[in-house]
DNA sequence: CAGCATCCAAAAGGATACTG
DNA sequence: CAGTATCCTTTTGGATGCTG
């Protein structure tokens, strides 16, 4: 592990430094770029969904990561999980204050990515021209 | 593969569908949101760097995982390889205007990981205590 | 220095079956 | 419906050794 090794980091982090593999940034970091962090908040982003209705939207995820992941996003605070104790039970999933606000932060590089989608698969093909 | 059972996809991710797993941007959002992307992104954003200072400025990253997300950056038009063919050779990297423009629109987003990182961790003891 | 190749360990992820 | 449990496959990642 390179941790003690440093070179001299910038600054411009912010103080709390996200280079550092024991920063907790770092973990959050981790959780919301993981393969389906950023896809279910932005599935929730206009409103609550069920488990099911999660799993329908979202291209290829399995029950297993979709409850995982939920999970964990709700350790995180970012998703609230609500019961209503029908049967069979429904549950609904929503963002929570701290999550909105998190979604709210992304909009930004979602929409680049949806922007600028194009331009890097041009620039893939014509790498791989070469 | 649950491509083909979609539930009514909402329009709001922009028309093209990240939610679907066939879509380009998807791809290009998992290569962003890989463990290591916004990680090196970040740390060009700066000005150019070396092979060996990005693997000293990043704690954790082995070399196989910086040289393999690297090619990857590359073959993806965000990021540019330089070589002087001086003895021994110095490459550098560093972003492109596509790349710039990422790392622009991350902005937020990291921003708000850096404010929010400690709420988040304070959410995980909270749950952690039932 | 900047890396690629190889091999191996660990983690992520998927399919299926089952439960309250 | 909303999951959990299990098993198995695939992917990821690290350590090491080698090359121009």
């Amino acid at each position: 592990m390179t941790v003690g090794s440093h070179v001299a980091r910038p600054e411009w982090w912010g103080g709390s430094d996200a280079f550092d593999i024991e920063c907790p940034a770092r973990e959050v970091l981790d959780h919301i770029t993981g393969r389906w962090g950023v896809l279910l908040l932005t599935a929730l982003e206009h409103g609550p969904l069920r488990f099911s209705e999660l799993r329908a939207m979202i291209g290829g995820i399995s029950e297993k990561m979709l409850s995982q992941t939920l999970r964990m996003l709700v350790r995180d605070g970012l998703v609230a999980r609500t019961v209503e104790p029908t049967t069979p039970p429904r549950v609904s999933y929503e963002l929570t204050a701290l999550g909105r606000g998190l979604t709210d932060a992304l909009r930004t590089f979602l929409n680049w990515v949806h922007r600028h989608s194009a331009d890097v698969m041009a620039a893939q093909r014509e790498h791989d021209r070469q």
